[in-house]
RNA sequence: GCCAACGUAGCUCAGGGGUAGAGCAACGCUCUCGUAAAGCGUAGGUCGUGGGUUCGAAUUCCACCGUUGGCUCCA
């Protein structure tokens, strides 16, 4: 059924994408049109315009849309020969090299709806007047590369999105209109936790104290739970000599992913982009037995890489952030519980913070000697991944060949809940500086041998995560994460005084109170307790003095009046030690 | 880096060649209040930065910086 339905948005929003085409020629007769599929949700097609485009030719584009759906044009294929098609499409030099790059045997179609034809091998709805004029709608102009390829001239695009009804239409409006509002920056701002600032370095983060708090909360338990998981803490400096990024291979291949280098004492300094030859440090301070491994080594480690400036994006792409690194060196036959296990502490940490669906993506070798590593260490070490894959019960994908050139990894994807795909955690291995930096143990026979790198983060940044998660709670974080858990409001300045009483004891218990003894209204005090999405407020007047007691108003709205308030902090507790 | 749009008060936004506007927030005063915004008042801006055009530029033009939507990139 399901499926049977997306088969048929998909023709809706491919055939859509034709009389959009259709449209744009008729508005500029000299453009050159490129290529238009169906996406999730919609459409696009890349334009060749004689001009840019902006909003207002939008509504001009979806009027004569309109009209050419109202005409109810049929949808006709037709099968031609390479020459044919080549003449047919003599005036648009994107179809034509789409032509001549189609193999030999390939069978050539067209669809015709009546003045416009375009090369394409379909499907499509029968005629125009099957798709409804009232539910699509043309959402934004964009730049794309032809082809994807920097190098190639930069196209306009126009992205839509079509349903089969004008209703499903507005319940997808609907949901980018809850997007917007769930979206990370916008409740950074409102709810202060974070912000940016251009003149002191884009793509850095600025936590503020509300932010710092769920990032305490954060990291406090990741600390917790790697030390019951075997791992050690360590530190290691923000800044490290060239001599490091030689022997790393990073100035070779990363340069320009790095901020550039400072000169002290006639040395180059350069900020670190990944933490992993300062583990290697510590590691290569003494010699090492099979007996001491596995090592395993964590460290929220702030690195620095100098991101395009096109690509930043509030916490989720910036140019400083703090990895929850670790790196795990054991011996080959520790390998594969080393990696299963990881897999096993990443999912149960993700599931601590409240994401419930995951998929996993194995990257395998990549192909024409583009790689480091022998042949049987890469097969063992994307085998140990797969098993552990299979042993979490892991929906998988295989890319094949799009390893980095140093190991195989497993990169896990969450959804979060407005659905959307996230990568947070990555387990990778890495054969090439174990190599670089001459790293060894000493094994049963003797003998000096290489220890496995295996490079992981399970959140990935803490940026980005934060990021994320703002988004999945739309900020009404879990009581254990919100950076004010309870805020208490007397209903006038009389009470004053009991409110501090009852935030001490809250305060004195470990919670993070704050109280409202501004002189605004209890209306407006709850009012702003709300819009702090803060879980629990505590409305105290003169009966709950007179009891020693708290009403509780969660901010789903519902109350309970006249809580002793011994039972309200086992209430509090429990919520905190359940995560929800 | 590329294409496009945008940048006005702490925030959200209006204005658009001739003395810079609103709401919220802030501050002061009054009100002492029972479950989503009390009232009055005060203060707050080189209109992103630099340059050009003009008698005069926040407004027009150019360059730069940044943000946003995408593309490319993310060994």
């Amino acid at each position: 059924m399901a499926e049977e339905k997306n088969e048929k948005l998909e023709l809706i929003r491919h055939s859509t994408a034709h009389v959009m085409a259709e449209a744009v020629l008729k508005l500029f007769p000299e453009a050159k049109i490129a290529i238009g599929p169906s996406i999730e949700n919609g459409f696009y097609y890349d334009f060749d315009l004689p001009r840019s485009i902006g909003p207002d030719d939008l509504e001009e584009i979806t009027k004569v849309m309109q009209e050419i759906i109202k005409e109810k044009k049929e949808f006709v294929r037709a099968e031609v020969s390479r020459a044919e098609a080549l003449e047919l499409f003599k005036d648009q030099p994107y179809k034509v090299e789409l032509i001549n790059d189609l193999p030999e045997d390939a069978v050539i179609t067209t669809y015709n709806q009546g003045g416009f034809t375009d090369l394409c091998r379909g499907l499509h709805v029968e005629n125009t007047g099957k798709l409804n004029p009232q539910s699509f709608k043309l959402l934004s102009i964009a730049g794309a590369y032809w082809r994807g390829d920097e190098s190639r001239p930069m196209l306009q695009r126009v992205y839509g999105t079509a349903w089969s009804n004008p209703k499903e239409l507005r319940m997808h409006l609907q949901h980018l209109e809850e997007m917007e509002k769930r979206d990370h920056r916008k409740l950074g701002k409102e709810l202060e936790l974070f912000s940016l600032h251009e003149e002191a370095g884009p793509g850095m983060v600025y936590w503020h104290p509300k932010g710092a708090r769920i990032r305490l909360a954060i990291e406090d338990f990741w600390r917790r739970e790697h030390y019951k998981n075997g791992y050690e803490m360590i530190y290691t400096p923000h800044i490290g000599k060239s001599w490091l990024w030689e022997t790393s291979g990073h100035l070779d291949f990363y340069k320009e992913g790095m901020f550039n280098s400072m000169e002290m004492d006639a040395s180059d300094y350069y900020a670190k982009p990944m933490n992993c030859p300062f583990h290697i440090m510590i590691y290569n301070n003494k010699k090492h037995s099979y007996r001491d491994l596995p090592c395993r080594w964590a460290e929220l480690g702030t690195v620095y890489r100098y991101e395009k400036s096109g690509v930043l994006h509030g916490l989720m792409r910036v140019r400083g952030f703090t990895q929850d690194d670790a790196h795990i060196f054991c011996t080959p036959d520790q390998m594969e519980d080393e990696i299963a296990e990881t897999l096993r502490f990443s999912l149960y940490m993700l599931k601590s913070f409240g994401f419930t669906e995951f998929k996993a993506y194995l990257s395998t070798k990549p192909g024409g000697g583009k790689s480091v590593g022998d042949e049987s260490k890469w097969e063992a070490a994307t085998e140990s991944l797969r098993k552990a894959i299979v042993k979490e019960g892991l929906e998988y994908e295989v890319d094949e060949g799009g390893g980095a050139f140093y190991g195989p990894k497993i990169d896990i994807k969450i959804k979060d809940a407005m659905g959307r795909a996230w990568q947070l955690s990555t387990i990778q291995f890495d054969f090439n500086l174990p190599e670089r930096f001459k790293m060894t143990f000493v094994d049963q026979d003797g003998k000096e041998k290489q220890p496995y790198m295996i490079h992981r983060a399970l959140l990935g940044s803490i940026e980005r995560f934060f990021g994320v998660l703002i988004e999945h709670f739309g900020g009404a974080f879990p009581v254990w994460l919100a950076p004010v858990q309870v805020e208490v409001i007397p209903v006038a300045e009389a009470f004053d005084a009991y409110a501090k009483k009852i935030t001490a004891e809250l305060k004195a218990a470990g919670i993070r109170v704050e109280a409202d003894l501004s002189d605004d209204r209890m209306n407006a005090k709850i009012r702003n307790a709300q819009n702090q999405k803060i879980p629990y407020m505590l409305v105290l007047g003169e009966k709950e003095e007179a009891e020693g007691a708290v009403s509780v108003r969660l901010r789903s709205g519902k109350q309970t009046n006249g809580v002793p308030f011994a039972d309200f902090m086992s209430q509090l507790n429990e919520a905190i030690e359940s995560k929800s």
